[in-house]
DNA sequence: TATCTTACTTCATCTGTCGTAGTATGATGT
DNA sequence: ACATCATACTACGACAGATGAAGTAAGATA
């Protein structure tokens, strides 16, 4: 299991690129982290929502509610174009973490 | 420049590796922190004091007050061996993330 | 004499994560 | 019919680590 403060920088990116082929709401989203990431990584739910309204407080995703039918209240989400544009920079930005973090790690 | 939250769960680990071959102090450690990262991660001074405080609390890290001779204090730090199994686990982990972020950045 | 580099320390603030708990519906099993 | 589980969140408070701002102080350089 990976520590979250390594994920911390990435979480946003994750749910970012879980919406980048079309919308989705909390749990499908949490349920596909996680597999995505065969069970090495598991968002929290908290971690999650907190995250939703952020993203959505800086614009990078835009929310709609699909109540009414069954009753089941769900909250759907879709990343904006400033949104995919913020995910690009994130992918790029990755790269050179990568790169630069590479430098200190010591294979012994 | 990266940004922080990325390298936040490796701040302590770039530390470590610095301390690797030989005692150092923060000032010295700062400045190889940013040499070998090509000047793509300078890492702050607060940053960089604080985690040698809780480096040392958790015991990776011993320090030894070298003042005296010039008048100038230095505050000296090596890693000890719990700081060396420490750093290594951080390294194995940093294998997983990287697999495991790899699956949410898309090249586009 | 002034400024720059070295070498820290203190303090208060902010952000993101996480634990705990609670609400409420639909599905499944016996 | 009843319990239990999975779904789908929301609210709140606590905490850790990073950061900005500011200050202290010695040695080096111009």
């Amino acid at each position: 299991m990976i520590s979250s403060d390594v994920i911390r920088g990435y979480n946003d990116t994750m749910i970012l690129y879980m919406l980048l082929d079309g919308e989705s709401y909390g749990y499908e989203i949490s349920k596909n982290i996680r597999k995505l990431s065969e069970e090495k990584y598991v968002m929290k739910e908290t971690t999650l929502y907190s995250a939703f309204t952020r993203l959505e407080k800086n614009g990078y995703i835009s929310s709609l509610h699909k109540d009414g039918e069954t009753g089941k209240r769900r909250t759907y989400y879709r990343i904006t174009d400033s949104g995919r544009a913020y995910y690009q920079e994130k992918c790029s930005e990755w790269q050179v973490t990568q790169e630069v973090i590479d430098k200190f790690v010591r294979e012994m």
